[in-house]
RNA sequence: GGGGUGGUAGCUCAGCGGUAGAGCAGCGGACUUUUAAUCCGUUGGUCGUGGGUUCGAUCCCCACCCACCCCA
């Protein structure tokens, strides 16, 4: 296997990449070309929220210095005066700029700068003519020299794949992305604190796995040198999860990346962030009604509101979420089967080849069911709804009913036609457990290469005893979409897998 | 894997058989309250890649690469 090659230097230079290199090369002979002895006393947002409501007559007399850094966004220069627009993290700041106050040189260093430049200014707050909010600048320097240009000022980046390719530059030019993922970070925090505030323990299982397990995925392969032997990058973090459980750490979970090495979609990225939870002394009911206070919280931190708009249309999370069984879904959203239908495996067999499927023939009624109801139903799923009693024979982990032969107390949640999350009550039976990776093993050797491994040190944790629980994952990169959104899932993903460079 | 759309200057986009255009950015100049500043002048392109048709191809045809969307 050939290690990946360092990339060939660029070759997009071009005159406005080496006029910048010109003036990069003067900056050097100057000096320190790329100084770290800036200091800033307030950002933009900062100075906007403290001050912005001050009339002109209020502020003059205040004198209020203030010392601001960012990226030069925007450069108007009229003779010996000039205005300039600061980009940072937080929002934008206007400069007043005159050689009056800089002094000769500085000014006439200041109309040789680029935008992208990033600048530090010192002055004092006041208000122009028109009631924007700006800085006086006494003291103004160049504090890092960009080489590149930034995109055409008003569109910003229009292409998606450039977009994607250089986050950075797209962070740069678009507020609408910079949006989507501060909202990101503050879904993220507002679940961690919901689990916290429930007392859940946040824990880290290993992503490097000997045997993948915990869902039903094809893993990435890997190798371990010092140990020589073959490693999988993690499909699920479950099975670890769960030997905590056996461990006595009750209520559990873990927000980190999965990986699945499978095809890319608006949907899917081969690494993906999901949370895992599980707790002690609960079943699937309660889940469901945990999930969706979890994910109401997380809407209420992004939009303020758990009634949301996605794509055009209304989403209400706020209403306590529909639960149907499979069947009851597909009577309700693909009518035209009859009951006989449903139950009949050779008709469903049939059904499923007209949409190009080829159900392999290991699987029974309820997997064929549950085929259909993934074929007709689910993406017709826009408002919250809990899809229930999932067959035993595709959910390996879960926990058998007591009333219902061959149905497990399982879930999957769907929002806008998408799977959101996965959960149900644990399998803790050893015995049980042992059994259905023995059938998954056979179902692996009949040709299901996404069916599971046999974990013999998870049968032997389970043997010392789990206490009945339940858990659930939940798709963050999914929930964000939703929350955001956002029509893809490389939106929300801020470097999200492309095919190499040309 | 199949279908659709797109790839032209650093960026945003026109052009679509007859020697390649605009705006922004850049460069030179004017301008001490601008707001995508304005005004004058100006540099910059293997028109995604490789074939083919044609007197002549950015434009038509074929294949390939990359992206986006839809379907599987």
């Amino acid at each position: 296997m050939s290690e990946p090659q360092n990339p060939a230097p660029p070759q997009d230079e071009n005159h406005i990449i080496a006029e910048r290199r010109a003036k990069l090369k003067a900056l050097r002979e100057q000096g320190v070309a790329f100084p770290n002895d800036v200091r800033r006393t307030h950002h933009a947002a900062q100075l906007h929220r403290e001050h912005g409501h001050k009339t002109a007559e209020e502020l003059e007399p205040q004198r209020i210095r203030v010392a601001v850094a960012g990226r030069m966004m925007l450069k108007r220069v009229m003779g010996k005066a000039s205005f300039a627009t600061l980009q940072d993290m937080g929002g934008r700041i206007q400069l007043f700029i005159t050689q009056d106050n800089v002094g000769d040189e500085t000014y006439q260093a200041f109309k040789k700068w680029d935008l992208g430049d990033i600048l530090s200014a010192e002055g004092v707050l006041f208000k122009t003519k028109t009631g924007e909010l700006s800085v006086k600048v006494d003291r103004l320097r160049l504090v890092t020299k960009s080489i590149r240009p930034l995109p055409e000022k008003f569109h910003g980046l229009a292409d998606q794949e450039t977009k994607y390719r250089q986050r950075y530059v797209d962070l740069i030019m678009s507020e609408e992305t910079r949006q989507t993922f501060i909202t990101r970070s503050r879904i993220i925090a507002a679940i961690r604190q919901f689990m916290l505030d429930h007392d859940f323990l946040e824990v880290e299982t290993p992503m490097l796995h000997p045997i993948p397990g915990g869902a039903a995925a094809k893993p990435f392969r890997t190798h371990h040198n010092a140990l020589d032997m073959p490693m999988f990058l993690r499909i699920a973090p479950e099975l670890f999860l769960k030997r905590l459980l056996v461990g006595g750490f009750e209520r559990v979970f873990e927000i980190n990346r999965n990986f699945r090495n499978e095809g890319l979609s608006v949907r899917h990225n081969p690494e993906f962030t999901m949370m895992e939870f599980y707790a002690a002394y609960t079943d699937y009911k309660w889940l469901m009604d945990f999930t969706e206070a979890c994910i109401r919280a997380a809407a209420i931190a992004a939009q303020g509101t758990a009634t949301i708009s996605y794509q055009g249309r209304t989403v209400d999370l706020a209403q306590p979420f529909a639960r149907l069984t499979i069947l009851d879904a597909i009577r309700k959203y693909a009518p035209h089967y009859t009951e006989a239908q449903l139950e009949d495996a050779d008709f469903l067999r049939q059904e499923l080849k007209k949409f190009g499927l080829e159900p392999l023939p290991h699987l029974r009624l309820g997997a064929l069911q549950l085929a259909l109801f993934e074929e007709t139903t689910e993406s017709q799923l826009w408002e919250p709804t809990y899809i229930i009693d999932y067959p035993v024979e595709v959910s390996p982990l879960a926990r058998a009913s007591d009333t219902l032969p061959g149905i497990t107390e399982r879930f999957e949640l769907f929002i806008t036609g998408r799977e959101i999350a996965n959960g149900f009550s644990e399998l803790n039976d050893p015995e049980d457990q042992a059994e259905r990776f023995r059938k998954q093993v056979e179902a692996k050797e009949a040709g299901d290469d996404e069916a599971m491994y046999y974990d013999a040190d998870y049968i032997r944790a389970l043997e010392y005893g789990m206490p009945p629980a339940s858990g659930c994952g939940i798709g963050i990169d999914r929930l964000v979409m939703l929350l955001t959104d956002s029509p893809s899932i490389r939106d929300v993903i801020l470097f999200p897998h492309l095919r190499p460079e040309a």
